[in-house]
RNA sequence: UGAGCAGGCUACCUUAUCGCUCCAACUAAUCUUGGGGAGGAAAGUCCGGACACCAUAGUGCAGCAUAGCGGGUAACUCCCGUCAUUUCAUUUUAAAUGGAAUAGGACAAGUGCAACAGAAAGAAUGUACAGGUUAAGCUGUAGUGAAACCAGGUAAACUCUAUGUGGUGCAACGUCAUGUAAAUCGGUGUUUGAGGGUUGCACGCCCAAACCGAAGGGUAGGCGGUUAGAUUUUGUCAGUAAUGACAAAACCAGAUAAAUGAUAAGGGAGCUCCUUGGAGCUUUACAGAAUCCGGCUUAUUGGCCUGCUUAUUUU
RNA sequence: GGGUUAUUAGCUCAGUUGGUUUAGAGCGCUGCCUUGACAGGGCAAAGGUCACUGGUUCGAAUCCAGUAUAACCCA
């Protein structure tokens, strides 16, 4: 891995639906309103180190247009912030970022709350020192 | 020029950086290069098709849907024209013109229904007054009511007539990989045809023994179906119109825990402040493809165009 | 994506097909009686734009059409 990628292919989105259900049932959460990372330390296909995906409830946001635009506007947070935590931990992890808010964030808002949520598991995870 | 009504069109643009996805080329490669990447409603799923599978799919009855007339269409509960009825506006005696709505076949086949009021709501004719007669609800008016000289009203009551109608839906269906039971499927096939299955009924059809062969449950993986089509644009001709015919050109989303995004700058547009000019803010409404088309319905901001009506100004 | 139901008082349901004259039942709420007081019991009262909008009809919770909300099914 270069030192600051930013690319978001296929192979670390998380799609696997038994992944997502072991996760959901053994995995960490951290907070940071309005986002919640659920995260699952586990062996993942083609030595990726991180899969990631985003979740947005159709309860709290009813609109399928803003509920997209949420969606997106976590993904471009993430892709600009993972390098982070690429370079400083070890093991491979699964995330699922959950908005928990009922309103439209602006992008800074959500790379602001991203930044935190990446920090804060990093804490909880043990930084490589460095 | 302003206001109102009706109909149609459109959905901010350009550049840079970082990224997602599909196709093509080149590759050892996930690199690189080039090209494409949400809507008029993509929505609701209310109709109609295309396409696919299933005899538990066939036949008859029942059931269900539609309903002036003519045309358009692949088809329609759609669209166009037209007649009738109802209603609104204008001129106004009648009536005419324009707009809107209509589930507008049949109560002269049968059955049912009609609270209260009323003499009476059906093979009924009472009361008062007037007329009239040999006599008689024989005639008119009054009163009740939505409806009462009438072979009455009501079919968005049963019903009748005409026409149409099998069901399930791309999570259909096909195929590959993984791969294990007395459960499942396919083929051969015999007795009773009991029992079971089908939207209801009847007929019909299918299932159950045994043998041979195959891989089923579970998991939620890949590929095909899957995007070139009743396609789009332009022109000519036919038709009152919906629409059709012909010619030329074009290829225009294909994701699958689900792409089409983020940031910055400039231009355009709108609003507010205000002295030409500038400054600030916003860049918007409704809303996101999921097999694909034709309609309908619903949501909705700003701009532009056309027609009609009306007011004002000028000639 | 496709298919199928429901909505009536604070809650759970009748009534709807088959139309009018009164939209009811149980629980709950409120008041009164009974008790020294509470529970329980008895009596009474309040509470409804029948989800919303329109149509048919003399008349609609009911028939018809559209809209909204909620729920369920499939692989």
């Amino acid at each position: 891995m270069s030192q600051k990628d930013f690319k978001y292919p296929r192979t670390e989105k998380l799609k696997s639906k038994k992944l997502i259900e072991e996760l959901f049932a053994n995995g960490r959460s951290i907070t940071n309103f309005p986002i919640k990372l659920f995260y699952y330390k586990t062996a993942l296909p083609k030595n990726v180190k991180f899969q990631a995906t985003v979740a947005v409830s159709k309860r709290n946001i009813k609109s399928a247009v803003e509920r997209n635009r949420v969606k997106r506007l976590m993904r471009e947070g993430y892709r600009l912030n993972k390098h982070q935590v690429f370079n400083n931990s070890e093991g491979s992890f699964a995330f699922l970022f959950l908005y928990l808010g009922k309103k439209m964030p602006n992008f800074k808002e959500t790379e602001h709350a991203m930044k935190k949520i990446l920090v804060k598991f990093l804490d909880a995870e043990g930084r490589i020192k460095g």
